[in-house]
This record gives structure tokens, C-alpha cells and sequence, in this order.
DNA sequence: AACCAGGGGTACC
DNA sequence: GGTACCCATGGT
């Protein structure tokens, strides 16, 4: 067990931010993550500490980088301008989410199938799959995502039992890809922003947005600002039509996010 | 039950 | 470089 006091960090808010599709809420009121082959259930203290059932190691070596908590957020929300009312409101409500930094392969297949769907038919989706085809972690009942060459060796019908519908062509061949350059995460994080943008845009199934969700998400370039309908909303309605990402030139996707969950929980889009 | 979903590929212009 | 149109299927 490791007990740490952190601020700015809400894992409600973090489940219900659209980066991540496999926290799970539990009865109890704490959260179970999956990192790689690990996996671990955070309980919020009456006294706002938080608990992981981990022990000091992997919580460093593990945990403490993928919830990014070496990073400070209130310097981030106090660099927002006074005039952008909407993100204040906006940070006001999410303040407790961080950017997770996640496996850059499982982003990748996550936000290819995550196009024309809703968040819960990508969670069900991705619980699909690596419930049938990760590695079990433990006794735990809970798998890994499953890797590359697993995907890559699947046949379409497999696939579609996942609901992937006309993306599954996507899956496979982005998976044959992978598989066939096992050290293509590693290559493409030494990339800068533009050129991982473009050898991104190179795997089938993934366009400009999905592309800014691997960056921003797999590859922790949190000046990536993926738009998405939602986005596009938010931006019309309150930006006269354009986000202004200059202003926040390392920091637009932590916005983006805020934004984001606040936009959906204004629209009452809460999920368990 | 109709509607839309954290879009992308393609065919055009 | 921009725009219409199609794509399967789940959740509400």
C-alpha cells in the first residue's frame, strides 16, 4: 500500500475525460487502472489522500509517471487568461484531471476505433478485445491490452465479433504494420511533433484527429489539440469559431481536455 | 425506434 | 486545398 497527498487529481474526472477507456469505477468508490501488464485500484481517503494498493516501487517506477503526478496542473490553470471565460469555467470543473501518459500502441488502435462511435461503445469495444485476446494480469480477472502481433494474426470475423464494423480492415492492417516494426513506438517518440504527426497519419484509419489523440495521449505531446465534435462545438459557440492554440503552445491539449469533459458534463454526458 | 457517435477514405473539383 | 458522400454498429 502506498498513501500519497496529491493535488489536482480527481481519477472521477479522469475516468470521465474521454482519454482513457478502461478505468473502471468500482462499488466502493475506488478506481482500478491498467498500465502495460500491471494493473491497480486507487481509494480516495476521508482525509483526501489517495491509497494505491501497490507497493513503493511500482508506484514509482509504474504509477506515478502514467498518472503524470510530477507534473504541477496549478501552474497550468493559473496560465489561462482571464479573457478565455469558458476554459476558466471550464478548468473551475476539471481541475482534477491530468493527462495520463498511456501505452502509444493502445491509443493507437483505441482512437481508430474510436471514430463514429460513443465513449461506452468504445469502452465495450476495448473491453472486447482484451478481454478475448490480452494476457491476464494475475488473478486479478483483469487483461492486458492485447499486443500487435496478437492483433496482427487475427482474422476479419474475429475482429467484427468486437464491433469494430468497417474499421476492422484499419485494425488489422495498422496491427500488420506494427507487428512488422516492433520498435515503431520507440522510433516515432524521438520524432518532433511534426514529423510523429505525419508518420502517424501513415497507419489506415487514422486522419488529423485521431493522429492528435495518439500524440497527445500515447506520446504525452500535450500541445496537441485533437478536434472532434465536440471540440468544434465548444469552439463555435464560445471561441468565434477557433480555439486559439497559439496562446497555449505546450499546453493546448491539457485545455482541449478541460474543455472537453466540462463541455460533456454541461450536456449531462456522465458515465459510469 | 430513429438518431448520432472523440472521423477517415475516396472521388471528385 | 476544399467539399460531398459512404462507411457498420452500438447506445440512448
Amino acid at each position: 500500500m502506498t498513501i500519497r497527498t496529491i493535488p489536482n487529481f480527481n481519477l472521477r474526472q479522469i475516468a470521465q475525460s474521454g482519454q482513457c477507456f478502461r478505468i473502471k469505477r468500482n462499488a466502493d468508490g475506488s478506481c482500478t487502472a491498467v498500465h502495460h501488464s500491471a494493473c491497480v485500484t486507487i481509494t480516495p481517503l476521508p482525509d483526501g489522500r489517495f491509497a494505491f494498493d501497490c507497493d513503493e516501487a511500482a508506484f514509482d517506477t509504474v504509477w506515478r509517471p502514467y498518472f503524470d503526478l510530477d507534473c504541477d496542473y496549478a501552474a497550468i490553470g493559473k496560465s489561462i487568461k482571464k479573457s478565455h471565460l469558458f476554459l476558466r469555467e471550464a478548468y473551475a470543473a476539471a481541475a482534477g484531471i491530468r493527462i495520463l501518459r498511456q501505452d502509444p500502441w493502445e491509443m493507437l488502435i483505441s482512437f481508430i476505433i474510436s471514430q463514429r462511435k460513443t465513449i461506452p461503445a468504445i469502452r465495450s469495444a476495448v473491453e472486447y478485445l482484451c478481454a478475448h485476446y490480452g494476457a491476464p494480469i494475475g488473478d486479478s480477472g483483469i487483461h492486458a491490452f492485447p499486443d500487435a502481433a496478437t492483433l496482427a494474426s487475427l482474422p476479419l470475423d474475429a475482429l467484427q465479433r468486437a464491433a469494430l464494423g468497417y474499421r476492422a480492415p484499419y485494425i488489422q492492417k495498422t496491427a500488420q504494420m506494427a507487428a512488422a516494426q516492433p520498435a515503431w513506438a520507440a522510433a516515432l517518440a524521438a520524432l518532433s511533433d511534426q514529423d510523429l504527426k505525419q508518420a502517424l497519419l501513415a497507419f489506415p484509419g487514422v486522419g488529423e484527429k485521431v493522429a492528435n489523440c495518439v500524440m497527445l495521449y500515447g506520446f504525452h505531446r500535450v500541445g496537441a489539440f485533437p478536434r472532434d465534435v465536440w471540440v468544434r462545438r465548444i469552439e463555435a459557440a464560445h471561441f468565434r469559431g477557433r480555439f486559439p492554440t497559439r496562446t497555449y503552445p505546450k499546453t493546448a491539449g491539457i485545455m482541449q481536455q478541460y474543455m472537453f469533459y466540462y463541455m460533456r458534463l454541461l450536456e449531462k454526458k456522465e458515465m459510469p
